[in-house]
Parts: structure tokens; sequence; C-alpha cells
DNA sequence: ACCCTGACGACACGCTACGTGTCGTTTCGT
DNA sequence: ACGAAACGACACGTAGCGTGTCGTCAGGGT
């Protein structure tokens, strides 16, 4: 069922997702996945996390810029195309739905920034940017850009655009600490 | 009607806002406002640019820091609470349709962005940034923040939360170029 | 070998919202 | 005063939701 609706949202896009679509592309009845899933954000939540493995994963090679970079591409790479990438979906879906935002962020969104502050301290460690710089201002610098495109409209970014970001945040770090 | 859909969305919230709705909140006929608007997400436009008009207009103090945590502030009221915001609401539904968030991004945001530009050219020639920066990076990073934490349900940032942000990005700026 | 349980598919149901259609009435410009 | 345009009231068919019922089928325990 995860699998068919990954699927779904691939080919048919994000409104072509619906719980009775999945119930005939899986060959399952509405009755099952209900039995599952309390809500088609669910469904999708459980999805997502089969393949969202590598975002928790966080590179650390020594160099930061390279790790962001990498780490950044790999959540743009989820994400695109925004109007079929079952990603994108599960966070729009969040907006709407307050439940299930909650539980993207404390199930999968926090977890990933827990990582993220173990590569900043790592890299504080190293003294690649000041030991005082706060996190949360990091984070959202880091991440800002590719949900301002994506809540925007305004195109995914590509490598070179991920890591001139990331090159101007790293500065700004140094800069103030 | 665009009085009342606004009202409604701030009270009932984001999943009450319906078409039908609207109509017995109006006092109108659905008929009506489907003569006039082709979908909820043109009617929530619409509604949106009634109260807008403060976003586009970009102060010019000649203190860059203030006038960029005045206008993010701006936006970020705008879109508080996020539960009942008819401006997030309104980012949200341009997700689903891809018609409605072209138009959002060509009427709404491509203007807020030219007028960013203008400001951040204004401050070059004050030398207050660097006159090679990139401005897409720029916008990118000043706005990202308030994006990021409103897809993923975050939290808005505070007055103080926004500068720090700002002068980070400030100070990026002045150290790449 | 037996039965019991639990998951399942095939329906059918009521509900809400959508988007359209019809028709008679009101409003407004000229 | 008249005609067109906009309107309200109401009905309609459709889609998707979430639930309920019932008969079937497979596995596990005894």
């Amino acid at each position: 069922m995860l699998e068919a609706a990954l699927a779904l949202c691939r080919e048919k896009g994000f409104a072509a997702l619906t719980i009775e679509a999945i119930a005939e592309r899986a060959e399952v009845s509405k009755k099952t996945i209900y039995r599952w899933w309390p809500s088609k954000g669910a469904v999708l939540l459980d999805a997502v996390s089969l393949l969202a493995g590598r975002v928790a994963d966080f590179p650390d090679t020594g160099d930061l810029e390279d790790d962001l970079t990498a780490q950044i591409s790999v959540i743009v790479d989820l994400l695109t195309p925004p109007d079929s990438s079952p990603v994108a979906a599960l966070v729009t879906e969040g907006q709407r739905d307050a439940t299930l935002g909650a539980q993207i962020r404390d199930d999968v969104v926090q977890p990933t920034i827990v990582n993220f502050d173990a590569r900043m301290r790592s890299a504080q460690a190293a003294g690649q940017i000041p030991s005082d710089v706060d996190l949360d201002v990091a984070v959202d610098l880091f991440y800002g850009p590719v949900y301002h495109r994506l809540a925007l409209r305004l195109g995914m970014p590509d490598q070179a655009q991920i890591r001139a970001r990331v090159r101007h945040v790293i500065a700004g770090l140094n800069a103030l600490g």
C-alpha cells in the first residue's frame, strides 16, 4: 500500500492521491487501509519514512561546506519535482492537518535537526565555525532557502545554487559568531 | 465575500474555508461566487491582496538591518498564526493548485522581490553590502527562515529572532560578496 | 483434524463539498 | 421606462470520505 501511495503520487501527482485511489492501486479494500492508518496523511508519513533514511544520516567528511551541500541536496532531491514529490505532498498535508503536522515535526524533522546539531558541534570542535553560534539560527539559514523556494514555487536550487547559499551562511556564522 | 473568506479563515481555520461556507457567511449564493472566481484559491488570492499592500512597500530608512527586520516582521505577522492565517492558507493552496501557485508567484511574490532587489541595490549604493552580491541568494537567505519554520511547523520567529537571522545574513553577504 | 480468531474483500451507506444548471427576481445604467 | 446583467433559491450529478455489514479465508493452538 505504501508503495502504491508513492507510485500514485509520482505518476498522477498530488491531487490524485486519495484513499480510494491507493486502495484500487494496491488491490486492497478501503477498509483495510483504514484498519491501519487514520488518515491519508498518516499513510503518506509511513510511506515517506521508507525512503527518508538517507536524510537522517548526516555526512561528516570533515568539510562542512561539502557535507551541508550534500545533505541539503538530498532533501532537494526528495522534494523534486514539487508537484509530484511524496515528501512535498506530505509537508503540504501537514499544513492542513495539525495533528499530522506535529507528528511530522516530532518524528521526522526533529531527529534530523538533532543530527544537524551534532554535525555543527563537530564543526565547532574543529574550529570551522565559532563555538557560540546559535544552532537554531543556523538550521533556519541553511534549510530556509529550500523551503522558501518550495513554498513560493520559485524552483528548486541546483547543486551550485545550494553550495552558494551554504557558503554565505557559513561566512555569516563566522563573521558574527 | 472577500471579507467573509478572511473572517471564516481566521475564526474557524483553514479546513472550514469552503466555497459553501463563504457563500453562507457572506449571505450570497454559491453561484455568485462561481461567477467571479474559478476556485476557492482565487477567492483567497483576491482577499489576501486586499491586505497585502504593506508587503510590497519596502521601507528604506537607510538602516538595512532595521528595514529588513521590519519587512520580514510584516510577513511573519501575516502568516501568524499559521493554522488560521489566510496568507498561510493561500500558500498551502498554491501547493496543490499549480495554476494558482503560478499566479501567486507572478502577481504577489515577484513584485515583492522586485522591491526587495531595489532595496538591496540601495544598500549596495550606500556601501552597506558588496556591489556584487547575488540577489537571488540574498532573497533566499533573508526570507528562507520564515518559510522553513512555517513549512515544518517550528513556530514563527519573534522580532529578536528575525533580527538575529537578518544580521547573520548581512554578515554573510559582506564576508563573501 | 478441529475450531477460533483475526484480517480481509466486496459491497452499501450517509455525509459533505464540489461545480453546474434552471428559473424567476432584482438592480442598475441609459 | 426598459433591457441586460447580476442575483438568490433550489435542484442535480459527482467524488471522496469514513463507517458498517457480512461472508470468506488462512493460521495457530489444542
